[in-house]
DNA sequence: TGTATTCTTCTTGTATTCAATTTGAATCCG
DNA sequence: CGGATTCAAATTGAATACAAGAAGAATACA
């Protein structure tokens, strides 16, 4: 059947989107088509449309002549999405507050109790998944198509970097977390509300927190040289 | 050759993004495989892989069994383009005037030169491409990938718009490109001198002067009802 | 022994063919 | 005469086959 064709793909699409976020893909890391191919039953022109959705989203890198790869994520990519992310988020946010639909809403909500039952008995792999979910539907809720691709963007090396530098020895570790799902909370109730400049606000803290959270990791005693090595394998 | 069957397919993607950009192509419109393939004499697997790039950087849309249509300019789209261009804008010329290489900058004003030569003796199609072309540099030198898939996406439509709503009747329309291109001359110069409080604040004025020229054809006679009309042909 | 070069193999890119879905028209019924 | 249904044509999606390019191994030479 057609149908199971198109499944595969979708399920490919979808696979690959969910490696590349938690680093089973490692950044840099090159794709086989004939491997994926066979893994998913389907032949090379629908993969390659794939792979080239996927490049245009930001997953994936394609060079000519050399198939596709894994996006990098290296300390320029570090220092461009601090730079860039909380701007972004509040943006974002603002116009989720003053645009949201009750379907949207009642999207996030279900999307925050996922959340905070990947928080209470998930993986590090559950928790980034699901709390890039709960910003993709702000993101939707948003309605600006000119937002989006960077925002889109950011949520993929966010998940990806939070998966780097996320810390479980960290002591204070659980207390972000818990903050986090709080802030998720508030956001909602900012958003139900209608409060845009309360949302905008709440993007910046929330940000702040991850902010925290990935320096914490980076610099355990003040140093900062760590950020000096790129985060994927050198090319060959 | 192999190598010209490349070359054809770099000339189709420059072909489309430049048709669409200045709405020889028109927004809406279908792209019919089997033409372009002739056209560019393709064969219909690499034409798709253009079409799919295409759309990952918004200049189409792809419906599953529907193919591709060039991507709408609704004045949902010039909402959101008002709300978001000020601040993207001036965020990439913020980091363009840090980050500016000296080849970019001796690339930029080449740029410069083809927008004015574009100005003084071209089509309004070849002032759209030229401008456009200068924006992009500078989305270049901001070096950061997360603000440009979307300052990308704005540079497309504001080309379309620029080019829906360019009113040669307009007494004022000589002194507004003239000041076009006086800002791009002091963009140029605040990158050059790595201020980039200027550039930001450069880029907000930038920006007005393109709300005007767009507002001044919207509204001729302080009239607003011509943007409750979708800028394309209604969907079948 | 080290380096350069050719040849083989593997991977990617393109063309062609076949299958499935959609669209429009003609026909058939109410 | 209006509307639904079925059938034909056109268009899209997937698979196979073929060509071109790149990486690596083996060999020749210095």
């Amino acid at each position: 059947m057609a149908a199971e064709a198109k499944n595969r793909k979708v399920e490919l699409y979808e696979d690959l989107q969910r490696q590349i976020l938690t680093l089973e893909l490692a950044p840099g890391e090159d794709l086989n088509e004939m491997v994926l191919c066979e893994r998913y039953g389907l032949s090379r022109t629908p993969l390659r449309e794939v792979l080239r959705q996927l490049a245009g989203e930001g997953y994936v890198t394609l060079q000519p002549n050399r198939g596709a790869r894994v996006s990098d994520l290296s300390y320029m990519t570090l220092r461009a999405f601090f730079l860039t992310a909380p701007m972004i988020y509040a943006e974002v946010l603002r116009l989720a507050a003053r645009n949201a639909q009750p379907d949207q809403i009642a999207a996030l909500k279900k999307a925050q109790d996922a959340f905070v039952r990947a928080l209470e008995n998930g993986s590090v792999r559950e928790r980034t998944l699901a709390n890039k979910r709960f910003h993709e539907i702000t993101g939707e809720m948003s309605g600006n198509e000119f937002l989006l691709p960077s925002f889109r963007r950011l949520l993929i090396d966010h998940a990806r970097i939070g998966m780097t530098f996320f810390n479980p020895r960290e002591a204070r570790m659980g207390d972000k977390l818990s903050a986090a799902r709080q802030q998720h909370d508030a956001i909602i109730a900012a958003i139900e509300a209608g409060d845009d400049e309360g949302a905008a606000r709440l993007a910046r803290e929330h940000w702040a927190l991850s902010r925290d959270q990935i320096g914490s990791f980076v610099m355990p005693d003040g140093l900062e040289t760590t950020l000096d090595a790129p985060l994927r394998a050198e090319p060959a």
